[in-house]
DNA sequence: ATGGCCTGCAACGCAGGA
């Protein structure tokens, strides 16, 4: 079982990509994040024929997330109960036993705004309904962008970075919470070779210098986690032609 | 040199991202 999740920045613009890394690496299940697009205008069919279901819940321009599956997907929901939020960021489904919650997390903006507050708030919310979520659902994986980084190591120039939203002492603390429900980050289950970056900025050709963040992550139940055979980062999208900010992670699960 | 790029919307520049 292989479980993704790609921030895609437009799935309009990224369709063409996004059903090429299908065929590429086959996943089971890929959570997208920034698809930007209406339900109405959801590429449903074109996703269908690559043999791909989809849940998907979207507004115009901004936010919109989406679950991507061969098998079906049941129990699906839409945003965080008893949060009223306009901001298509949470999508759950259950999808052959796993529960899937894919999540766009608020950017912050910068440290001390009403969008940081906004953020920590919304963070807050959705760790008091996962800690409910994970009782009914024992096989859970949280994935999305999370727009944190949880460590120095996380972060290409920690000292640049020290304080500033993605990477602030609050953030993180809220990001532990979520790890603290008995959440493991599948990427560090293992020694990794690599920093594992999942953004790099578009300015200052900060790809090819790999000046990133590692703020993508997949979380994993501890029944999951057990079950986790590896996790990387696939960085070949982010050398395409009008590549996303971000790249995909992955997960193999036994 | 604290800005550089990309997307969508709708207008010929803006907000938002991170």
């Amino acid at each position: 079982m292989k479980l993704a999740t790609w921030n895609v920045n437009s799935l309009k613009v990224r369709l063409p990509q996004v059903i090429e890394w299908l065929a590429r690496q086959q996943p089971d299940v890929l959570c997208l994040q920034e698809t930007k697009t209406e339900d109405g205008a959801f590429p449903a069919i074109a996703l269908q024929a690559t043999g791909y279901q989809c849940v998907f819940a979207g507004q115009k321009t901004y936010n919109g997330v989406a679950i991507l599956s061969r098998q079906p997907a049941t129990g699906v929901a839409v945003g965080i109960p008893g949060f009223p939020d306009e901001q298509k960021r949470v999508i759950a489904a259950t999808v052959a036993g796993l529960r899937v919650i894919c999540a766009y997390f608020p950017n912050g903006q910068s440290v001390g705004s009403d969008k940081y507050a906004y953020k920590l708030a919304w963070i807050e919310a959705l760790t008091a309904w996962l800690r409910q979520e994970m009782t009914g659902h024992p096989r859970l994986a949280l994935a999305g962008d999370f727009n944190v980084a949880p460590e120095a190591r996380d972060v290409h120039d920690p000292a640049a970075w020290e304080g500033q939203v993605l990477c602030s002492p609050p953030e993180r603390e809220a990001f532990g919470r979520l790890v603290a429900l008995g959440l493991a980050d599948a990427f560090r289950l293992f020694d990794q070779a690599e920093p594992g970056y999942t953004w790099w900025d578009y300015r200052m050709a900060a790809f090819r210098r790999n000046l990133g963040l590692r703020i993508d992550h997949i979380l994993l139940s501890r029944p999951l986690a057990e079950t986790c055979l590896a996790c990387g980062v696939d960085r070949l999208p982010r050398q395409a032609e009008r590549p996303s900010d971000h790249a995909p992670v992955v997960a193999e699960l036994r």
